[in-house]
DNA sequence: CGCACCATGTAATGCGTTACATGATTTT
DNA sequence: AAAATCATGTAACGCATTACATGGTGCG
């Protein structure tokens, strides 16, 4: 899948696998990313494959750059998987949601301390999503206002990690509160 | 981490491999899943570890089933795992969130297409959590009453999924309405 | 008669992570 | 002087999926 990533990114400009990474850093890690081992191996398999082609290029002062260009042939497939609907829903694995799970016989003050700890981390979560996005998102279109409506989708991604995260934050105020009323207290 | 989903329910009491895939499907499907190939080789490793021990049963009129039990080092190290808190933020991927991200090109009727297709599977979803749920939880509870805090946690995993779907709901229907005035029709 | 259920496994392949390896420039 | 950024890659390993292989019982 993480080729559909490049190609999609390759399909607005050129690029190296190193800023493809800041890409996905900076606006789709919300829903995906990569190492940058996955991503090199990957552009190599895209090349193999006629997907894309690749140059090198000296810098001055600068390591050398590799640089992607998507292929007709990666185009058609980009827009290929692009058009084919998800008629299934995707599975989803949560670490957080199987501990808890079992997690009775840590006791009661234990699996708090659990969820607390979770409740931190998305509230700062949503904080990071919120003024992030809002900066880097204006920029772009500020340098390309042919994007925007490429930018309306985008902004529909951005919203639901946002949503994402308040539905998280709902949902463990709650779990902490049926903890703390429904299980007895450790036996010390 | 199949591993502690395995451990876990052979920490309730033993069984077979088979059976172990049929738990998942009714309770930790929400948030793990696993097929019977995956299923058996870990078993098969978690043996050779020394976490659980296994023993042939005959049966009449029934192929025979190899019988799963925890060890104490299973016991241990399930314990153990529990007790860690997650101190990151688990990572999500989304193929239809990575779909609508670079969904432009295919135009406006192909994306309304399959956000509705989306809406009606997370519908149906949500009726499923509702409907399988309080079923089979409350069936459990009337034969082992022992099982009452266990329950407590069960429950609230599955809230989650309800919440979640609610979520999807709620954003599918934000991002329908926000295409349908945003994005400019398709030139025929 | 055909399908679903019970029941267990192996082999090949794919996707992703961690660790290894290198090295110059810029910022703190 | 140390750390971060730029920049690219390989190798080993682990987790998960798909495909292959087998075969009896019960139900409609």
């Amino acid at each position: 899948m993480l080729k559909y990533v490049l190609l999609g990114f390759l399909n607005y400009q050129p690029m190296t696998g190193y800023e493809l990474e800041r890409h996905i850093q900076s606006s789709t890690a919300n829903f995906w990313h990569a190492k940058l081992s996955q991503i090199y191996t990957t552009l190599k398999t895209l090349e193999q494959a006629g997907f894309v082609v690749s140059e090198m290029e000296s810098q001055e002062g600068r390591p050398d750059r590799r640089i992607y260009t998507i292929t007709e042939a990666g185009r058609n497939d980009l827009l290929q998987w692009l058009a084919q609907p998800l008629v299934e829903l995707e599975t989803v694995k949560s670490t957080f949601l199987l501990k808890l799970f079992f997690a009775r016989p840590i006791g009661k003050q234990a699996i708090l301390t659990h969820l607390r700890l979770h409740y931190d981390l998305h509230q700062q979560q949503l904080k990071t999503y919120r003024e992030i996005h809002t900066k880097t998102a204006g920029q772009i279109l500020l340098d390309h206002p042919v994007l925007a409506n490429d930018a309306v989708l985008w902004n529909l991604v951005r919203r639901f990690g946002e949503l994402r995260e308040l539905m998280y934050l709902e949902w463990l105020q709650e779990a902490i509160d049926v903890v703390e009323q429904q299980l007895p207290g450790d036996s010390a």
